[in-house]
DNA sequence: TGGGAGATTTTGGGCGTCAATGGGATACAG
DNA sequence: CTGTATCCCATTGACGCCCAAAATCTCCCA
């Protein structure tokens, strides 16, 4: 699989650092990428991660404008200044910064949820619920049923 | 990485110095900058930081006015007279000078924030207030619906 | 279909290195 | 001569790197 799809959680450790799926850590392997870049996600209260395209991606969007206006100087702040770059340990393990956990609410367990081309870093409990907000906002304009199934 | 990105906060210490953070020192070295030119930013409470190119890029948009225009008189002399230089020591540490924290409120912290060529020195309490401003106008613009998933 | 051996993944912890910081000594400028 | 800035060295603490154990999964065979 070339994509990062699916979900786990795994817990923090006394040092703050916290396994990446080995799932994800294939694709990431298969897709070549050495360098990880992580940025608040701008709708979610989660951290999302991902290579140096996914930077690419959101300077696009600055580059795409005057240099000195006023929306490009916000981007460059929160895309340039408001990332940070991740390491991955000989184990696939990566530290939760207080940036991190600030963010996301993330104390002692981090839910990794796939997202296509990146990932993202989740309080458990928060991405439970913010995961039956959206499906019931999914299921919101059919017939009620449906809403049995919870995902483990 | 060539470039200054992310975010990390130093303390001033008695005699009004402050590390530059290694990863940016880094940068420095790589894209052999060697001698460090300050000026005030123009929208935020922030001193800009960078090489000779800095003063280029700027004199650049100045060159691309009206030679005679209000602006670009402006610009001129801000870049070209309120700038100053700007010496690391042995340890990477510069100092804090009057002009520093008069115009950025730094007292006893100091936020590196990256933009990409060249990077900022902040008040670290400031720095996040505006940071939560610019992401405030970038939802702002978007269609209110943001619970399916884009991550913009 | 169930058990079990082997492989993989997750988790825990020790240790060395380097960055950040503090402070004394010295050079320089006003 | 005095105050400030620069240089140099010491200390501290965080982080990266390594190895080991525990837990989980996979696959094969009975």
């Amino acid at each position: 699989m070339n994509r990062f799809l699916s979900n786990a959680t795994n817990k923090v450790d006394a040092k703050g650092r916290v396994s990446v799926p080995a799932q994800f850590r294939n694709v990431l392997a298969r897709l070549d990428i050495q360098e990880l870049y992580a940025i608040q996600d701008f709708v979610f209260p989660a951290i999302t991660v991902g290579g140096p395209d996914l930077l690419d991606r959101y300077e696009r969007q600055i580059d795409g404008e005057d240099p000195f206006s006023p929306d490009a100087n916000d981007m460059s702040l929160l895309i340039h200044g408001g990332g940070i770059f991740v390491k991955l340990d000989g184990e696939g393990r990566l530290m939760m910064n207080e940036f991190m956990r600030d963010y996301t609410g993330i104390t002692d367990q981090v839910t990794f949820v796939g997202r296509s081309d990146h990932f993202q870093l989740w309080d458990p409990v928060c991405y439970e619920e913010k995961r039956q907000e959206a499906l019931s906002r999914r299921l919101a304009g059919r017939p009620a049923r449906a809403g049995q199934g919870e995902t483990g």
